[in-house]
DNA sequence: GCCAACGTTGGC
DNA sequence: GCCAACGTTGGC
């Protein structure tokens, strides 16, 4: 069982559109980033736990759960020219990107901000806070999850 | 909207 | 393989 965080910025895709969906499930797609998309791809596996993080938007930070709800497999977006995620790099025979299904799990009654996250010496050692960290897929150590729904549940 | 930091591209 | 130019990310 390994833990993730995983970005999106909600004008685009946000935690209650991906209640929305069927099932509670949607494909993760767009990803065009190599170390976000080896994680997926390698790393991965079913049931992993998401923390579920809204970035670029007036409120940053993580706003619930979610699960990985399937093995990686090809990022259909990249072939199709009308898309924003079209990679014209992307043979279909040898797809470049892949994706991850993500089921929702748990949203949370209030965001556990980044400016908090930052004040937490605990959390000190997240990727989150690191200098110039981008990656939009990112490892989360298990203490790290469980803190932050402990702060988001007022427990701590 | 600004801009620092980063990843990718492509000429050499 | 180097590195400048460019595009993107994402906090503020």
């Amino acid at each position: 069982m390994k833990y993730w965080l995983m970005k999106s910025e909600p004008s685009a895709f946000s935690i209650d559109d991906l209640i929305a969906c069927e099932n509670s499930t949607d494909h993760w797609d767009g990803i065009r980033n190599y170390q976000a998309r080896n994680f997926m791809r390698d790393t991965m596996e079913i049931g992993d736990k998401v923390l579920f993080y809204h970035s670029n938007c007036d409120e940053v930070g993580v706003v619930g759960l979610a699960e990985v709800a399937s093995e990686a497999y090809q990022d259909f977006t990249a072939f199709d020219e009308s898309c924003k995620y079209y990679d014209p790099k992307s043979d279909p025979d040898k797809p470049r990107w892949v994706m991850v299904d993500i089921k929702f799990v748990e949203k949370f009654d209030r965001t556990v901000t980044l400016k908090e996250i930052k004040q937490i010496d605990e959390l000190s050692n997240m990727k989150l806070v690191q200098r110039g960290m981008r990656l939009s897929i990112q490892p989360v150590e298990e203490f790290e999850y469980d803190f932050i729904i402990n702060l988001a549940k007022g427990v701590l």
